[in-house]
DNA sequence: GTTCCTTTGAAGCAC
DNA sequence: GTGCTTCAAAGGAAC
């Protein structure tokens, strides 16, 4: 088991894996910085498009969508241009701060932009984006890219702007392209690009603090001193809100990308408005609404509204198991590297089945260095360890059955256990 | 509207 | 200890 153990040189778990993967992720390195990316999403695609020519018989149609992307030498480099053209056009005008089209995608460029390239070059894209995100938990050791990584502020990010530059093929601009307005709230001030975070309740400009990037564990501002954290980094030093809520709680589905830098890879789903402005069916002994918590309703049937039955009748519950909130498992190393990387690999490619934006993933995931992974290792831990201090006696097992049953395989000698 | 797909990792369970 | 299963995220596709 990937298991940290924290300082320790060999910590990363999964050695074995590791090495393996090490040796592709040299492959890719001497193939090219550049085309690396590119080539990875081309050969991913390409076995896409062939399994899903050879499974299902993709219709031509699927074919001609998919061709383009693979190659999208011309087509794609004149939408890019004009992409460009739209952001350029938005980041002169101002827009591009008022009003982020891409919610998610900035924490993910920022990076980038910052100190795009470390020492031996030798980072992919998403390594060095990764490295860049001012991790909150880790003390990389001998990380030259992290060397100041830990100063920055959205203030000085703010004159970074995305379209300026990117490294590799990627798109500078295909973080815009991918997302729309819709999922910001246009009055929601994307704080990362802002030189200052202004309190959402004092309106006060404020540094922001490293710890804020965690938006898995949405203390309140009360909260936070009501307990002892294990993890010093959820605690402001400055004793100001970390998890500040936007009054009238989060309306973009990724509230916390609103925050700053690498929520992105943090934030998610897990951290419905709901929770936050619903505290009382979520919290935790501890007062503290955790974001892996979803109301059996909410987990069980995501569609709908996502406010819990329990929250509407405050009456007797009808079970014991209706009444316990769904805690979410805490991500692993790879999801959490996936949330962070998804909408970066989406905004590259213009797949977007998960399913294949996760074999990407995968495959990148292996590419990375041993450092790089361990940064996600790191804080899967943490996750764990704040998970199992949030939720001491929770189990993964307790989650188990609350999903719809899935259909495991295909095999012909699985007997459906569905009734 | 629900389930599948697809990835890796953590955890639980049976043996 | 080993191997299998489930769940975690994500969202389009398939049913």
């Amino acid at each position: 088991m990937p298991q940290l153990n924290g300082g320790g040189g060999d910590d990363l778990g999964a050695n074995d894996e590791m090495i393996s993967f090490k040796d592709e992720g040299e492959q890719e390195e001497k193939i090219s910085e550049n085309v690396s990316a590119e080539r990875d999403l081309d050969d991913v695609k390409s076995s896409l498009v062939n399994e899903s020519e050879n499974n299902s018989s993709s219709s031509d149609s699927e074919q001609a969508e998919r061709r383009p992307q693979t190659r999208p030498d011309s087509e794609s480099y004149e939408k890019t241009r004009d992409y460009f053209s739209e952001a350029l056009r938005r980041h002169q005008d101002g827009g591009f701060f008022k009003s982020p089209h891409y919610p998610g995608y900035p924490f993910l460029m920022i990076p980038d932009l910052t100190s795009p390239y470390i020492s031996n070059g030798s980072l992919s894209p998403s390594a060095r984006t990764y490295l860049q995100m001012k991790w909150p938990l880790l003390d990389v050791p001998g990380s030259a890219g992290l060397k100041d990584s830990r100063s920055p502020t959205p203030g000085h990010l703010s004159n970074k702007v995305p379209v300026v530059q990117h490294a590799h093929h990627v798109h500078p601009l295909t973080p815009l392209i991918t997302y729309s307005n819709e999922h910001f709230s246009p009055g929601t001030p994307p704080s990362h690009l802002s030189p200052e975070i202004l309190d959402p309740k004092s309106g006060i400009p404020r540094t922001p603090h490293p710890s804020e990037l965690s938006p898995y564990y949405p203390l309140s501002p009360g909260a936070v001193g009501q307990i002892p954290h294990p993890l010093g980094w959820l605690v402001p030093p400055q004793g100001q809100p970390m998890y500040s809520i936007p009054p009238g709680g989060f309306r973009h589905p990724y509230p916390a990308l609103a925050m700053n830098a690498s929520m992105s890879s943090l934030v998610s789903s897990r951290f419905s408005p709901h929770m936050v402005t619903h505290p009382p069916h979520s919290l935790h002994q501890t007062g503290i609404p955790h974001p892996a918590i979803v109301s059996p309703a909410i987990k069980q049937e995501p569609s709908g509204d996502n406010i819990s039955p329990s929250m509407h009748s405050p009456g007797p519950p009808k079970k014991e198991e209706d009444k316990k909130p769904h805690i979410k498992k805490p991500l692993n190393a790879f999801m959490l590297y996936m949330k962070e990387m998804r909408a970066k690999v989406v905004a590259e490619c213009t797949l977007k089945e998960s399913a294949a934006i996760n074999q990407i993933l995968g495959r990148r995931w292996h590419s990375l260095s041993r450092e790089e992974q361990a940064k996600y290792y790191e804080l899967a831990r943490k996750e764990r360890q704040l998970h199992s201090q949030l939720y001491p006696g929770w189990s993964a097992r307790d989650n188990y059955g609350k999903r719809k049953k899935r259909k495991r395989d295909n095999k012909p000698d699985s007997t459906p256990e569905d009734a």
